[in-house]
DNA sequence: AATCTGCATATCAAAATTGGTATGTGCATC
DNA sequence: GATGCACATACCAATTTTGATATGCAGATT
């Protein structure tokens, strides 16, 4: 178990990770295109390098012992930064621009990744450009598992930051979003009293945004409000409110978008005589894993759209 | 360069990262433990399935290519991630990490599970340790359903034995609680007929204490006590019998927590003649299931203790 | 021009890996 | 108790890998 370093190939990790997608040595074989007793004679060899069993054995099929089981985790985990090695290798020997995969929450993605990216499109070209938008935890997993190179994010409670290597970024700022002849838009900047007893859209519980707003509800002594459409889709929430006079949480960025101030479209964004703001989400890498310089131009241009927004 | 992945090795990473280092073959040789020759060839191979230099050579040594320089950075975390899940497989065969879960009764656990679980922190750097505390039938059945590694309890009526790998525990004797100015406290060892009369605050019937307690008044042919609270709350027995003269049945570990022998406290544990012993409990964990090497550690450690104390 | 440094190539031998076919074995299910 | 499924083992052949030594070659240095 001492230079076990040297015996271990990325062969055995394809393996494990064959055999605990399939559940059987057979179909693992298939995949690795060797016979069945190949494999198995890979995995015993396998199994004593290691010095434990690492599946066990039933009559139908294999499942992972718990070591079994971290090794097949590492083994995901290992063979996806060897893809991304190989397309990163292979983009370089045809003299692409390479890849880059981020990941953001919605508020970033609207307001600093589409236009990194635009302005990353005009400087490169051939350049495999991926964005996912997803809730700050899935994000943070994602990064974790070699998913994205870095994420535009919030960094969730209980997650250590020590691993992350972070660059700060800016506030959200809530807005409320009705439709233009909605009876809110008579008052000034909002108290939170006026927020009491209107049907909302908003996003699901637990949701940083939601929380941002319960918060006030909680802290105003206001009632929660009792109609709520729970969604994440900006188009029902723009269909609903323009059909109703529901009113409906944004961030500042999304109200650009949609409600740009003096325009004249049908909704209106308004302000809160107390801003509510939502936790900050920040540009975060893992720091044990270089990025490539693509990567690095892209996060370079997102971050300077937080100083110049 | 399609089915370059089955074509590179793990060699092949470490040999581009020692000469990304060095600048130099033979030193990069040497940290591999080969000799330079044999470098040379590896790398000429490497280039070959690459299909294009990693590395220009200069009289004085090598400096990487751009895409020698991608192969190393990515060489990097590569074999990085590799570190860490060696690090980790490590721990797991060892028993340093991993998970485990174990279910106990009560008494078991103030005795057994708590002091082996310091005892097993110790020596483990970021285990994840669960315990739960519950009745014998809802541990066992928790066992079948895969809840628990290896649960501290009885084998209920009506189990099957025979799919259970059972270590024998320890009997647990029970002991009288009253409170200090208690009129039974004047006595010496108890005898069955002095526990008549006095109200009682036990665990609700079927359960083995409450059937070991019964079992001796019926044997000693004494009337079974009218007056009862039943409860297995800790805390409403102790409010309980620090106003009144009622007496209550407890083991011997809880005895030791609540009023060890020789403290001055509120409350007095007695013994009694004959003792009154319940029927034991047992490590018990299914046959069917592999444990973890830390489980493993964790049940040796329990049973330590069974012999121990 | 001689030399030195550092990488490449040639050649050979040994060993390990790889992969196949045929067959054994244990456990469930029928 | 027979059958089937899934994994293990045995055995054999071929290829590949591995490594060492000796040597070649090119650019730099003196």
């Amino acid at each position: 178990m001492q230079n076990l370093a040297n015996r271990l190939q990325l062969r055995d990790f394809r393996l494990v990770q064959a055999i605990a997608d399939t559940g059987q040595l057979a179909l693992a074989a298939e995949r690795l295109a060797v016979t069945q007793p190949a494999a198995s004679r890979l995995l015993a060899r396998l199994e004593s390098v290691i010095g434990a069993p690492l599946f066990i054995r039933h009559p139908k099929g294999m499942t992972p012992t718990p070591i079994g089981e971290t090794l097949a985790r590492n083994a995901n985990s290992l063979l996806r930064s060897l893809d991304q090695t190989l397309n990163e290798t292979g983009a370089a020997v045809s003299g692409r621009a390479g890849t880059v995969r981020v990941g953001s929450v919605t508020g970033g993605a609207v307001g600093f990744v589409v236009p990194a990216v635009q302005n990353l499109k005009k400087i490169t070209s051939g350049a495999d450009i991926h964005v996912d938008v997803a809730p700050s935890d899935v994000l943070i997993n994602g990064l974790l598992h070699g998913e994205y190179d870095f994420v535009l994010s919030r960094i969730p409670a209980g997650t250590d930051p020590r691993q992350f290597s972070v660059k700060r970024g800016r506030v959200e700022v809530i807005r409320i979003l009705v439709r233009r002849d909605h009876p809110l838009t008579r008052f000034g900047p909002l108290k939170p009293k006026y927020l009491e007893g209107w049907e909302w859209v908003i996003q699901a519980p637990h949701t940083p945004m939601r929380q941002a707003v319960e918060e006030v509800f909680y802290s105003s002594g206001i009632s929660l409000p009792s109609e709520i459409v729970n969604t994440t889709s900006l188009l029902v929430m723009i269909g609903y409110l323009a059909s109703t006079d529901a009113i409906a949480p944004i961030t500042r960025e999304v109200a650009d978008l949609v409600a740009p101030d003096g325009s004249e479209g049908r909704f209106v964004a308004l302000d809160l005589e107390e801003p509510i703001i939502i936790n900050p989400y920040h540009l975060i890498s893992l720091k044990t894993h270089t990025l490539s310089p693509l990567a690095i131009r892209l996060r370079d241009l997102i971050f300077e759209g937080f100083s110049t927004s």
